[in-house]
DNA sequence: TTTT
DNA sequence: TTTT
């Protein structure tokens, strides 16, 4: 009967790596960074960045790979994961990472990232498939559709 | 691209209603109350509760309907929705409510909610499966196992 | 011991509304659309739009009323309050508004939403007031500066 | 324009330390559980525990301090940040911890963990001071009171 | 190290 | 009333 969410608006650190495990699966690995401003003791503003270790699996995974870029802001959340695993030493290391379950990407079209380069083989981010149609506040009771999730990255 | 996320933590207000729409799906139905403490202008404390209308469907719906009762504390994870209706003048009216899709059960098995009856029909919290074995952190790299959370209460 | 929070990304719908009370207090309000993507029954793609009233007081009302405008894309954290008021015929009626304790604004200074007007005396959001230096990783602990978050829009 | 939010429910693992820097801060540390119910390959239920180590300052350290102990149910939100230091052998480390910026205690007075010990000096969880009114349902517009948070644990 |  |  526990908690654990963690919930992330940041740009990436660089573009998503994008691998399998050997049974297939796929996985997405890729850093956000976060920026907090604050003042010091001497009022004056300084800002604290904080990079945050994303692992994707899955569908969305393979969406994330494919559609996400370096500069490029996105909502995530997910959990707290610390694995450990042994360094070249032998000596045991701990890492953080925020396995994450749900990804929205944020900005507009005309908003691709400040850094992205103008190469012509880079994904576009595609016009969503047309909704059929607005649906209109309905009246009353209403059994929402089951959103299986599974086919659509947006 | 958009986020829709309420958290609540709270306590029942009454036992909660299950029902079932006429193709079978369970929805249940219960408010929950969160109370805010903060200071009026004369310095003196004081509390506003607000109430929160809840729904839930499907199978979350079911365990709502068999583990909750009147007084208990839960944390509830869902988004908000406004529904239109008619009143009995015919005029459309609104109501906003929480759809949730995740619940967690809080405090402990000696912690049932204060205004409990002690009913001897009152369906017990259960132990939860015992869990084969505490999982030890993993070396490395991991796939985690598909929760489909069709099937286990808790 | 209760939690009430509300997480939203969405976008505005109209310009913001500033205004003061009789005792000089800022209050902002405008609305926010979430859309939620699902399959209805034949497996079509649908889309359902929420509108959320937000009302926000305060220092970050008047940044609020300064800085977003129709169709900016906006992340609000709050709470869910329900307040009642007498419509014209005396009956007693009920709002739901999410009064919001944090605003980040979305996208980046060329994403200020597509509708937007070239007007030339609509405000630029500010570049980000140059931040000293980014703080580096630093060794070990230490004490966190106290953000009053009280002078700063962004 | 980010956001750093972690959301947590779970169990403290020991009592926590309370200590003050040089500058006369106060600082409480402590870690907290949460738990994870999934189902491996073969269908069986598992559970994967994930420990958090919470660093909590000032004011909310001192509540921390005082009426946290082992076992006890909390919410937390705070921020995941990520500190360097040197080891024993030079080597820079990584700890990644949550800041916290809010606690609630959950469960009930009956609920204070059942591993905690019938000891007679152990402080108890107050009773709420008596909340003057429920503050009914205001007619209409109203400007909130301003809460400081700055004297009361509860 | 907790809790279920 | 927005956005995709």
């Amino acid at each position: 009967m526990s908690v654990n969410k963690v919930i992330l608006v940041g740009n990436l650190g660089k573009d998503p790596e994008l691998r399998y495990t050997p049974t297939g699966t796929a996985v997405c690995n890729f850093s956000i960074a976060t920026t907090e401003r604050f003042k010091d003791r001497d009022g004056q503003q300084q800002t604290k960045t904080e990079w945050h270790n994303i692992v994707v699996w899955r569908q969305l995974a393979e969406i994330c790979g494919k559609y996400l870029h370096k500069g490029k802001q996105v909502y995530i959340e997910g959990k707290i994961q610390t694995r450990s695993y042994e360094d070249r030493d032998g000596n045991k290391r701990y890492i953080t990472e925020i396995v994450a379950d749900e990804m929205r990407m944020l900005g507009g079209r005309n908003d691709e990232g400040y850094q992205r380069p103008a190469a012509p083989a880079q994904p576009q981010q595609p016009q969503a498939q047309s909704s059929a149609q607005q649906q209109p506040a309905s009246g009353g009771f209403q059994e929402p559709g089951y959103n299986t999730d599974d086919d659509i990255p947006f």
